[in-house]
DNA sequence: CTGAAAGCGCTTACAG
DNA sequence: CTGAAAGCGCTTACAG
C-alpha cells in the first residue's frame, strides 16, 4: 500500500491556521511572520511534507521539468551531455525528461511534441545538423557550435582545435592529416579550422569520410598516408581516432613512435587504450550550467523568447595529454608531453 | 507569447455538450455513442487538443512518467539502456525522467527521492552492486542479473558467456584467461562462469582487476600471460577488451593471429576497432520492453508490490562476430568466424 | 447514452 | 501578518 503523503491542509490543521499561510510560509515569499514560518517549516519536516508537483503545476502552469532532446542517444558524447545536464538541472531543482530523435528529423519533431505534451517548461536541444527548432511554444536552449545561428551555448571548438594544432607544431609535425566524417558539420569544420590555423607553417590535408567507413580497405587507409610522409593524424572525434590508432597498430605502425594520433571529446575509452589518446575536451558541466541557467531564467520570467540567449555563450576547451603508464592515470591540461601518449615528437 | 492550448471545456462548448462526455469519449471508455464519440474526436483533432497532464495527474494521481535510475550515467552501457528504455516507454505512452546516482549509494537514495518528489508512477532501477531498493512507495522494476534476488528482468549472462566459451573452444583455444574487474559483481561472475563451463576441457585462469588499472605496468600485463601460453583473453566488458587489445597490439602481439580478445556488451566502439571486437550482446530492447511492460501493469493495477516481477525474466544473449574488412560492416550472431576478427583459430 | 457536481492539492489575488 | 475564496483542467461516481 502506498501511503498517501501529507498535504498542505494537514499542516494547516495541525497548527490551526489556513492553508494559504502554510503555502506562503513554505514558498518563502515572506508574508508570514518569521516565527510562524519557522513553526510551519518544523511541522512540515516532521510530517515529511512533499508538495504535490501535479497540483502546483496545474495551478501555476509550470511543471519544474525540462526536456533534453538529442539527435541520437547512441551518440558517443551522449553520456557526458546527459550527465552534465542532469546534474545542472538537479542543482536547479529541475527534472529532466529525455527524448531520442532516433536519427530522423521527423522523429526529432515528434520527440519535441512528446515532451511538450508532457508539459515541460522548456527544453535543451542538441540539434540535428541544419535543424532549426522554431516556435514550439516554450523556451529552448540550443547547444551547438558558436558559428551556428541561434546558438545558446557551446564550447569553443575552433579554439580547442588551435590548441591541439599548436601542440603538434611544437612537437615538430610538419605534415598533418585532418580527418572528419561530415563535411557539413559546423562543429567539425570549426575544430579542424583551428588545427589548420595553428599549423599554417606546415602542410595539412583534409579528408572527409562522409560515407566511407574508416579502416575500410576500399576507402581510407591510414598507412597509405603514413607512407606518403604524414606523421600526425588529427580526427574530429575520439571514435575516429580509435579507428586510426588500432588500424595503424594492426598494420605495424607504432604509435606514437612512428605516427601521432589525436581526437576530440575525451570519450570514455580515450584513457583506456594503449597508448592513451591525446584529445581535446569541452567543459561539459560549464556548458550545461550555462544552458540550464539561461533556460531557467527564461522560464521564470516567462519570456516570449523562443531560443534563449546566454550572456556567456562560449566555453573554453582543454587539451588532455595522458601518460599511459605508471601507477595512476595522470591528466594534464597543459601542453606537457609524456612518453607513451598517442602523439609524440617526431623521430624522438 | 505562448498560445494557450485548447481545453476540454472548449470542445464541449463547441459541440454544446458536457465536458464529462468529452472526457469519456476521448478516454475511449465507451459510455458514449459511437457517433458522438467520432464527432468529439474530430473536433479535438481540429482544435489540436492536448490534454493537460498536470490536471489529469492531479485528479488521477498518475503522472504518466517513470524514472530511470542508473548507478552511473558514465557507465559505458548507459546509452544502450537509456535508448532502449526511452523507446519502450515512449511506445507505452510514458515519459522518462533520468536520475544519476553519481556513484554513491547515498546519491542513489537521493536520486530516487528526487524522482518520487517529481511524482513518477514507477521506476526502472539498474541497482548499484548489492543495493536493494526497498519500499519506496511506488512500483520498481530492477534490471540486474537473473541470479540477483528481487530481479525483474535481465539478460542471461551465464548463457552468453557459455556461447562465447563454446566458440573459443571450437577455435581450438585451450588456455584461456578470464578477466573481470569486480569480484563481487554477480553479472561478471555469471558471464565468466558461463565461459568457464564451456571451456571445461581446457585450462582457464581468472584475474580480478578490482583495484588495478589494466595496461598498468605495475599491475596486469597481458603480454606476460601470452608468454605463458594463454592464447585467448576473455574480458567481462568491451572496455576491458579494448584495453587488452591495444596493449597487445602496442607490444607487437598481433590480434587475432597470435592471441584472441573478446568482450561483452557490444559497446559503440566494438565495431570500430581493427580488428573488430568479438563480443556478446544482450537484447536491450527486449529487456526494456519486459521491464516497461511489468512496470506498466503494476502501475495500472496499482499493485501493492514494490519490486515488480516479470513473467519472462531472462533474455537470451547473442554472440557477435564481425569481419573488419570489406565495404560494409557485417554482423553475424551465428558462430561463424571471418578473417580479421579479434579472435581466431589457433595458429591458423 | 449523457450531464451536473464534486474534488484532486495547490497558489494567488483580494480583503481584513 | 493572516484567512476565505476561487480556480487551475481534468475524471469519476452518481443520477437521470
Amino acid at each position: 500500500m502506498q501511503q498517501r503523503p501529507p498535504k498542505l491542509s494537514e499542516i494547516a490543521e495541525r497548527l490551526d491556521i489556513s492553508a494559504a499561510t502554510v503555502s506562503n510560509a513554505l514558498s518563502g515569499k515572506g508574508r508570514v511572520s518569521a516565527d510562524l514560518a519557522r513553526r510551519i517549516r518544523q511541522v512540515a519536516d516532521d510530517l515529511g511534507y512533499v508538495p504535490s508537483l501535479s497540483a502546483r503545476a496545474l495551478r501555476t502552469g509550470l511543471t519544474g521539468v525540462i526536456g533534453l532532446v538529442l539527435p541520437d542517444i547512441g551518440n558517443p558524447l551522449f553520456p557526458q551531455i546527459a550527465q552534465a545536464i542532469e546534474n545542472a538541472a538537479t542543482d536547479a531543482g529541475l527534472g529532466v525528461l529525455i527524448a531520442d530523435s532516433r536519427g530522423s528529423i521527423k522523429a526529432q519533431t515528434e520527440a519535441i511534441r512528446h515532451l511538450k505534451d508532457h508539459g515541460v517548461d522548456g527544453m535543451i536541444v542538441v540539434p540535428r545538423r541544419g535543424t532549426r527548432v522554431a516556435n514550439i511554444g516554450c523556451p529552448v536552449a540550443m547547444i551547438d557550435s558558436p558559428s551556428t545561428p541561434g546558438n545558446t551555448v557551446s564550447a569553443d571548438h575552433w579554439g580547442g582545435g588551435f590548441l591541439l594544432g599548436e601542440h603538434l607544431a611544437a612537437l615538430g609535425h610538419r605534415k598533418v592529416l585532418l580527418i572528419g566524417n561530415n563535411h557539413d558539420s559546423i562543429v567539425q569544420n570549426d575544430r579542424l579550422g583551428g588545427v589548420r590555423a595553428a599549423l599554417s607553417s606546415g602542410t595539412t590535408e583534409t579528408v572527409w569520410l562522409d560515407s566511407v567507413s574508416l579502416a575500410d580497405g576500399a576507402g581510407f587507409d591510414a598507412t597509405r598516408w603514413y607512407a606518403r610522409g604524414f606523421t600526425a593524424f588529427v580526427t574530429v572525434s575520439d571514435l575516429q581516432a580509435l579507428k586510426v590508432l588500432t588500424h595503424l597498430q594492426d598494420a605495424g605502425v607504432s604509435v606514437p613512435a612512428m605516427a601521432s594520433v589525436s581526437g576530440f571529446d575525451d570519450l570514455m575509452f580515450a584513457s583506456a587504450v594503449t597508448p592513451a589518446l591525446t584529445t581535446v575536451r569541452m567543459d561539459m558541466p560549464a556548458v550545461a550550467a550555462i544552458a540550464i541557467g539561461a533556460l531557467k531564467q527564461a522560464i521564470e520570467t516567462r519570456a516570449d523568447a523562443d531560443t534563449v540567449q546566454a550572456a556567456q555563450d562560449r566555453v573554453a576547451m582543454t587539451l588532455v595529454i595522458r601518460r599511459s603508464t605508471g601507477p595512476a592515470q595522470q591528466e594534464e591540461s597543459e601542453k606537457i608531453t609524456f612518453t607513451r601518449t598517442s602523439e609524440g615528437e617526431l623521430n624522438p
